[in-house]
DNA sequence: CAAATAAAGGACAATTTTGTCCGATTAATA
DNA sequence: TATTAATCGGACAAAATTGTCCTTTATTTG
């Protein structure tokens, strides 16, 4: 569904948001460590993230990555997976047809349509502080 | 959402049905053709399709692929995909945990759980033999 | 100002997916 | 039986994705 660099995006932002919530900023090693995600990796997906403005960063001692508390209700889903993977979820036949549309669909085009539709609803109504308070009371996990 | 693998796959069982309603073997080459696909690597998937029992193959001259009228209702896109991807879009966390479950969830376990039980339903509700029909009176295409 | 800390960014490496080529096998038919 | 047409299967090649390493840049603090 999403690729390997969406899904660690994910869960990294999940992350900070969650210290952020707290006023913690936290560093590439300890948010790779804490999602158990590839460091190197990680540190690249957040750079695009980053420069996305889906989350914010400061160089130097004491800097790291973090998310502003009044933008942690804003920031949904689909702008992480945007950042990462592009269009891809949104755009294009399912079949992988050029010239798929309404007008002229594929045989699965409606059915396709549908499911997507669901899940940019789904991406669209998700923000990092709803997934980070369900993290905080302890309701899900993150790791492992 | 599917692998390209999985993409031409769906696209030549289609089409093998297609021409299976009007009593027509088809080869690799026309399959290829008909659904704008790499011929060797579309031969690939027909094997794997074959070897699972999802279409009919005939070697030597005279031979191709086929579906047999009487299982063209029977098999179903899910067949078609696990065969090729295997239980992929199934199995797994959709944020990538090794132990993701109702028991100890991922922030978007609930959510990402609906998503693919719509999927599911769809794949395992849709028949070769419709998309196949829709094709035949015009209502979908299988090019560009 | 110097040292230390942390992200940014570029080059490279490994792995997976996608795609090609070619010989072996099977079966129809002249 | 020889030829020909078709799938099967293995080895290889190319491209995309995933992942690593190392240098540069910005910033804090002693």
């Amino acid at each position: 569904m999403f690729s390997k660099a969406c899904e660690y995006g994910i869960r990294a932002a999940v992350y900070i948001a969650l210290q952020s919530l707290e006023g913690r900023r936290v560093s590439v090693n300890e948010i790779a460590e804490e999602i158990d995600s590839p460091i190197a990796f990680t540190a690249k997906i957040l750079q695009q993230l980053s420069r996305n403005n889906v989350i914010h960063s400061v160089k130097g001692p004491t800097g790291g990555f973090e998310i502003e508390r009044t933008d942690m209700e804003a920031v949904k889903l689909n702008m992480v997976v945007k950042a990462i993977d592009g269009d891809q979820i949104y755009v294009g036949c399912g079949l992988g047809l050029k010239e798929c549309d309404a007008g002229k669909p594929c045989p699965l085009h409606d059915k396709f349509v549908d499911i997507r539709t669901d899940l940019r609803h789904m991406l669209e109504s998700t923000s990092l502080y709803e997934l980070a308070t369900g993290l905080e009371v302890g309701l899900t996990y993150l790791k492992r």
